[in-house]
DNA sequence: GCTTTCCTTACGGGAAACCGTAAAGCGAGA
DNA sequence: TCTCGCTTTACGGTTTCCCGTAAGGAAAGC
């Protein structure tokens, strides 16, 4: 039983033209499609309100900001609005964000049904998604996986992308503690952190932080 | 007078959709669309030698890779290569990349055409900019030129972005005047390379290398 | 030929980062 | 409460990097 009521959620114009057909050959009438975060979410109160509540969210990730300043400004917080709102509520995200730790977040924290990444033949796995999860099935790409194993050489803990995030904004060493002390994040001891990079180090054989820095630019760690 | 003949070089399966149909809307019956480069490499030489050259080439600049290896990986070797073979043919570019130097390099060597930035109404500002180049103008939209204001003035030579990918390659510095004498490069000194580096940090108002490197990862220096 | 100027290199003091070791903290369990 | 085990911190010695100054060297101009 395909979906009756479909909101599309896409900043990119040429991106939403797309899904919206895609969704028109698969006989949907009842969709509708917004630019922006807030308006999504309108839409998803007013159709409840209305009896008539939405089926399927299909979103991006990341919205560019312009002048008409946003309440909600990211796929994910969204998402965890929609949800609020109407846990049954499906959704299907399709980005062209990689990352394996964002999506893994998308998945045990906000309980997405789907997700499709923008690549080549991002079309026709939007049609396949879209009928797995009228199924009540899952859809996850088999490529994914292979991104998630690819990118396990080493575990980055969120304690490890914050130290790299403040050397790649031009935080020095010495003064990270500080930093760390502000957001209560502990260890916070200039030895620990010199540990926990020279492991990093180590386990990457890595000679030196610019280093680190590129690999992590490269993948998209931070 | 509108083109007749345009080819479409896009991975995302969904955007390219989109610009086909956006190229529909504009009467014009014989385009032709490529996922690879290489494709589309191959399909402007064809073109010359049956006597039907294109008129314009619509380009992504960053094509994924996959399992299918390729001469031609981005869309500025692209362009280049097309370019080489036929003078005379337009280049539009259609990407998300929205702040890279990269542009300005695609406006200053490689001589395109327009530039079209993935956004919101990016189809009707594709439509807007096939029909200027048709009539022989140029299309940078308002928001580009915004945006290589803002640009550094920094100009990276090769020299410094040679320096700045042996640090992001992890080679120390004091190791660097080896790697230069062995490639042949001028000035080899250690004082040289730190008196580079020094100049580059205080014109960027970078405080440590690893901000450096972040920046050059970025922006797609290196 | 001889400055002048600019660029490159050499050197040295001081700061930061690196790394091993030892001490201090802290929770779990007897 | 005390001990055990683990994690975090503190503290040195060494290396590397940073940066100012001065010496060497080549090209351009008089």
């Amino acid at each position: 039983m395909m979906f009756e009521r479909v909101l599309i959620a896409e900043d990119q114009e040429s991106t939403s033209i797309s899904v919206r057909k895609t969704i028109e050959d698969l006989k949907i009438v009842a969709s509708d499609y917004v630019f922006y975060c807030d308006d999504a979410f309108a839409r998803i109160q007013k159709a409840i309100k209305t009896g008539q509540p939405f089926d399927l969210l299909i979103t991006d990730l990341s919205f560019e900001e312009d002048h008409h300043v946003q309440k909600i400004v990211d796929g994910a917080a969204l998402i965890k609005a929609a949800k609020d709102e109407q846990p049954g509520l499906k959704v299907l995200v399709f980005s062209a964000e990689g990352k394996s730790a964002v999506i893994d977040v998308l998945i045990k924290d906000l309980g997405i049904d789907g997700y499709v990444r923008k690549a080549r033949h991002d079309a026709k796995e939007l049609k396949l998604a879209l009928e797995a999860i009228a199924e009540g099935k899952k859809y996850f790409p088999a490529q994914m996986k292979v991104l998630m194993k690819e990118r396990n050489t080493y575990d980055f803990t969120s304690y490890d992308t914050t130290i790299i995030a403040l050397l790649a904004g031009g935080v020095k060493q010495k003064e990270i503690p500080k930093h760390l002390d502000d957001q209560n994040i502990k260890p916070s001891g200039l030895s620990s952190i010199e540990k926990r990079l020279n492991l990093i180090r180590e386990v990457m054989s890595f000679s030196t932080n610019e280093q680190l820095i590129a690999y992590c630019k490269d993948f998209k760690i931070i």
